[in-house]
DNA sequence: TTTAAATCCTACTAATCTGCTAGGGTTTAA
DNA sequence: TTAAACCCTAGCAGATTAGTAGGATTTAAA
């Protein structure tokens, strides 16, 4: 399961680089549009700029922006910073691997075989999209 | 995260399936050779019998066996039936579908453009992969 | 210089899920 | 009759999730 940080993450990552304008966007604002929790929502974007996807401006007139454009801001590091890896299991896993106490041998695990072409077809989806893509969902 | 359940099920199949004999195999087996705790697996090839995967012989020499061919069984059931709808998020489910509270409309969704990719592709891995693949991971 | 707006930070909590364990009941072959 | 096996319910410790509470700090503007 998609957990709400990563969504409520990806939407007000969304809402940020529909503004064309320059000036930062507050907390406060997005959580009123995209109904979510304020104070859930500040922890979010806080670990957002943490991680280096947003940057911020303190005090009044403060808020949040984008540090990069939206079209070089891949769904891969989104996920990552707000989802954790990306694998669905740590044997699998390109930045967090970790070997199974279970399992002998990694060669011969009917789990491992299958778990890596998810995290492949998976991976692919996210590096194909951007921040940008994600802009232009429109039906 | 793939839950522990699902790894040890499938584990468990692949046993199941590895063994071209006609009669059961027994928990207790299965268990000893993939290093899993007997009670919980016990409960895993319960769910596994009552979802029409395996079926069961009760008494002495009891044990469970496959229903179909394993080439006939595809990953999407057994991953479904151990581990729970395939899709991150229930709105793009189409199995379980429930529409999110939060959002008005779906069509203008980043989260959901970008979930039923993932869906799509990681059903495209589970409806390749029947466990007669699983079986035959060799390196 | 004060005030209000905004981010930043830590700590706590209720609810849920996971990965078991406990303790037996029931069925069947030998 | 006995032992081996599946079947079933219940409970439980630990982790995770989705927040809430409460304030400290920074900054623009009155």
């Amino acid at each position: 399961m998609l957990s709400k940080k990563t969504k409520y993450g990806i939407k007000a990552l969304v809402y940020i680089a529909k503004r064309e304008r320059e000036d930062p966007i507050q907390t406060s604002e997005i959580a009123k549009n995209e109904n979510i929790s304020l104070k859930f929502l500040e922890s979010i974007l806080l670990s957002l700029r943490k991680s280096g996807i947003l940057a911020s401006k303190k005090g009044k007139g403060g808020g949040y922006y984008l540090l990069k454009e939206p079209q070089e801001i891949k769904m891969t590091s989104v996920i990552r910073v707000l989802e954790g890896p990306i694998a669905m299991v740590p044997c699998v896993s390109l930045n967090y691997y970790e070997k199974c106490e279970d399992c002998p041998y990694e060669s011969t695990c009917p789990v491992h075989a299958l778990m890596i072409q998810v995290r492949d077809s998976t991976l692919k989806v996210f590096s194909e999209n951007t921040l940008a893509d994600m802009v232009s969902v429109k039906k």
